[in-house]
RNA sequence: GCCCCCGUAGCUCAGUGGAUAGAGCAUCCCCCUCCUAAGGGGAGGGUCGGCCGUUCGAUUCGGCCCGGGGGCGCCA
C-alpha cells in the first residue's frame, strides 16, 4: 500500500493549486495544525501572504486556491475562515489507513530524508578528565545524545565525538593532587593545596597506586616544596612550582602517575556516560593534537594570512579583526600553547576528517568563545558557517531549598552517577530534555528523589506498558494487525489519537531542524494522554471481531511511536511496570 | 561597561506572525464488578514583565526600559 503523510500530500496540492493561481509568484505554503479540531485537519496560510503580493481581499484569493486545487479522495471538505484560512478535513479514510503503515515500517516510522544523508558531527559533553562527571555534565550528555539521535533518524550521517582534555594544565594538576596524597600515605607529609582537586576519588587512585608500587615514587617533602611560591599569596603559582618540581623528581615516573589518572578518570567517565545510554564513536585525545603537530600548523595557517602577532613575549591572534572584542593569546609567554589554539586545530582538523557540519555542544558559559573560533576558523581559512554550536545553559541544583554550589577542585559536586542511582537512568534522561536548552535548568534533587514517580516519563512508560498488557491478553499475531481494516475508527478519542500518530515525522524533523529535543519529550506526552483518554473510554478486547482488530491495531500502531519515541530520547519502554 | 539566556496560570514550564494562549503540579468536585487508578472526567485560576514600533493581524518580529540568571583569563 502506498501510503503518502497528509501533510506532504496537501503541500503537493497546494503547490499545484497556487501554480495556477498566481503563476510566478513565489509564496511559502505553510500547513499547520489547527488548535482547535473544529478548524479542520490542516489549516493553510496562503492566501493571506499572496494576498499581500497581489492587493487583493485574502478570502476571495483564498475562493480561489480552493477552487484550483486538484481533487483528491482524501479531502472531505475545505472551508475558508477568518482572516482566509483554508481549513482543510480529511476523510476519516485518510486517516484510517496509519495504523496499517505504522505497523507496516515498524521503527522506521517517523524518520525523514531531511538531512539528505549529510555527514555531521556532534561532539558532546567532553569534560575534562579530572574527577567525576557531575549533573551539569549529564545535561549535555542527555541533551547531546537525544539530539544526535535524532538527526540520525532524519537522514543525517551522524558521528558522535567526545573531545579529551588530556594534555593541560588541569591534567597536571590531577596528576600533582594523585602524587601528593599518595606521598601522605608513604608518611611523606606536603600541605595538599587548596586549589588542587580535593575529591575523595584522588585519594582512591593514590591508594592504588601505592598499594601496586610501594614507596617507587616516594621523593622527600622538603625537596617537593623546594623554592615554591607561598600558597596564599599565589595560589596558582604554587601550583605550577609544585607541578615544575614533580616533573623534575620523577621524570619518567611522572608521565605513569599523570597517565594513571587519566585513565581511571576517563575509563570512569566512559562507564558512567555508557551506563547512562550515552555512546561515542570516537574519543579524540588532544595530545594527538600535539603528538601530530597539528598545533603549529594550525598557528602556521593563521600567520600565513596575516593574523597573528608577538606582543609581550606571546603569540596574539588578532581576532578583533572578526569581530571579537579583544585579541587572544595562542602561545604563551612560556612557550606552551593556549586551549584555544588547540581548539583551532581541532576544528580545522573536523573539517579535514570530511564533516561538511559539525556541530558543538557547550555549556552556557563559552559563549563569548563562539565568536572566537569561528574568528579563527575563518582567518585560517575554513568555512566557520560549517561549525554550529548548540548552547546548553546551566543545570542548577536545589536541595533542601537552597541552590547548591558546585566545583569539580573543591570536590563539591553531586555527580551523575549518584544521581542516576537515586532517580534512575530513564527519569535522569526524560528530565534533562524536558527543557529546551536554552533554557535555564532548575534540578529540584528532593523532587527527584522524593517524588520520583510523579516524573513524567513515568506516565508514557505506562501508557507503552497498558498497551503491551492489552496486547497480551489479546494474545494474537501481530501479523494480522498489519491489514487490519480500521474502518470502524470513528471515536472522536480514536481519531484524536489517529492525528496525533500521523503528526510523529512532522515532530522528529522540527526537533532536528530547530536543534531541540525536548519536542520529542513533549509530543510523547501528549500522544500518551490521548492513549490514556482512549484506554479510559473504550474497551479493546470487546466488541465485534471487526472493531476489536482496528483497535488493537490502533494501539499497536501507538506502541511503536511511543517506543520509537522514547528511543530516542534514551529511554526505555517497558511491558511492565 | 559589553555579550548570552530567561520573564506566559499559585508553582514548574510548553507554545505560536493568525482564529477562543496550553500541560503538569497544587486546590476543589467526580469516576475502578471491567484489558494496569503510575489512569480518566470536570471546576477555578492569565494585562503572555512594561512602553513604543513594523504588520491586514504581535504573546511571537524590532527598539528602548524594568526584573532574574550567567559569561567576559597568557584557565581549560
Amino acid at each position: 500500500m502506498n501510503y503518502i503523510e497528509p501533510k506532504s500530500l496537501l503541500t503537493g496540492l497546494f503547490r499545484q493549486a497556487l501554480a495556477s493561481v498566481a503563476p510566478g509568484v513565489d509564496s511559502v505554503i505553510e500547513l499547520t495544525r489547527p488548535k482547535q479540531s473544529s478548524h479542520g485537519d490542516y489549516a493553510c496560510n496562503a492566501a493571506m501572504p499572496l494576498a499581500r503580493a497581489l492587493k487583493r481581499n485574502p478570502r476571495e484569493v483564498a475562493a480561489e486556491i480552493v477552487a484550483a486545487l486538484p481533487a483528491c479522495a482524501d479531502i472531505a471538505r475545505t472551508e475558508i475562515a477568518g482572516p482566509g484560512f483554508i481549513n482543510v478535513f480529511l476523510e476519516p479514510a485518510a486517516k484510517q489507513r496509519l495504523p496499517g503503515h505504522i505497523l507496516a515500517r515498524g521503527g522506521d516510522y517517523g524518520k525523514s530524508d531531511l538531512g539528505r544523508g549529510e555527514r555531521l558531527q556532534v561532539e558532546f559533553v567532553s569534560a575534562n578528565p579530572t574527577g567525576p562527571l557531575h549533573v551539569g555534565h549529564g545535561r549535555g550528555a542527555a541533551f547531546g545524545a537525544s539530539l544526535a539521535n535524532v538527526l540520525a533518524f532524519t537522514g543525517h550521517d551522524v558521528y558522535r565525538e567526545y573531545y579529551v582534555n588530556d594534555a593541560g594544565r588541569q591534567m597536571d594538576i590531577l596528576a600533582l593532587s594523585t602524587w601528593l596524597r599518595y606521598l601522605e600515605l608513604t608518611g611523606e607529609f606536603v600541605p595538599f593545596p587548596a586549589n588542587a582537586y580535593q575529591g575523595d576519588y584522588v585519594k582512591v587512585m593514590a591508594e592504588s597506586v601505592f598499594a601496586l608500587h610501594g614507596d617507587r615514587y616516594r621523593q622527600p617533602a622538603a625537596a617537593v616544596t623546594a623554592a615554591v611560591p607561598d600558597a596564599a599569596a599565589e595560589p596558582e603559582g604554587h601550583l605550577d612550582a609544585l607541578i615544575a618540581n614533580a616533573k623534575s623528581l620523577l621524570g619518567a615516573d611522572y608521565a605513569y602517575i599523570h597517565g594513571y589518572a587519566l585513565e581511571e578518570q576517563l575509563g570512569d567517565c566512559r562507564n558512567d556516560l555508557t551506563e547512562f545510554g550515552v555512546n561515542f564513536d570516537h574519543w579524540f585525545s588532544e595530545r594527538t593534537l600535539h603528538d601530530a603537530g597539528l598545533i603549529e600548523r594550525a598557528v602556521a595557517a593563521l600567520r600565513k594570512h596575516g593574523h597573528v602577532y608577538d606582543q609581550d613575549g606571546a603569540l596574539w591572534f588578532r581576532s578583533t579583526a572578526f569581530g571579537d572584542e579583544k585579541d587572544r593569546v595562542v602561545r604563551r609567554e612560556n612557550g606552551i600553547y593556549t586551549y584555544f589554539a588547540a581548539d583551532i586545530a581541532y576544528h580545522l582538523n573536523k573539517f579535514e576528517r570530511g564533516f561538511s557540519r559539525v556541530i558543538d555542544i557547550w555549556g552556557a558559559d563559552h559563549h563569548g568563545y563562539i565568536a572566537r573560533v569561528k574568528g579563527a576558523l575563518k582567518a585560517a581559512g575554513a568555512d566557520p558557517d560549517r561549525l554550529a554550536v548548540a548552547l546548553v545553559q546551566f543545570a542548577v541544583l536545589w536541595e533542601g531549598g537552597q541552590k547548591k554550589s558546585m566545583s569539580t577542585r573543591a570536590g563539591q559536586y553531586v555527580t551523575l552517577r549518584e544521581l542516576r542511582h537515586e532517580v534512575g537512568n530513564d527519569a535522569c534522561r526524560f528530565f534533562y530534555v524536558l527543557r529546551k536548552s536554552d533554557q535555564h535548568l532548575d534540578f529540584d534533587l528532593d523532587l527527584a528523589k522524593s517524588q520520583s514517580s510523579d516524573n513524567p516519563v513515568y506516565y508514557i512508560q505506562y501508557a507503552h506498558a497498558r498497551i503491551a498488557s492489552v496486547l497480551a491478553a489479546w494474545g494474537g499475531d501481530m501479523e494480522e494487525l498489519k491489514a487490519a481494516d480500521c474502518a470502524p475508527l470513528v471515536h472522536p478519542q480514536e481519531l484524536a489519537l489517529l492525528n496525533r500518530l500521523a503528526e510523529f515525522p512532522e515532530i522528529c524533523a522540527a526537533a532536528a531542524r530547530e536543534f531541540s529535543p525536548h519536542l520529542i519529550a513533549y509530543y510523547l506526552k501528549d500522544l500518551a494522554a490521548d492513549l490514556h483518554g482512549l484506554y479510559v473510554a473504550c474497551q479493546f478486547l470487546a466488541g465485534d471481531a471487526a472493531l476489536r482488530q482496528a483497535r488493537l491495531a490502533l494501539i499497536a500502531a501507538t506502541r511503536q511511536v511511543l517506543r520509537s519515541g522514547l528511543d530516542l530520547l534514551g529511554v526505555c519502554a517497558p511491558d511492565k511496570m
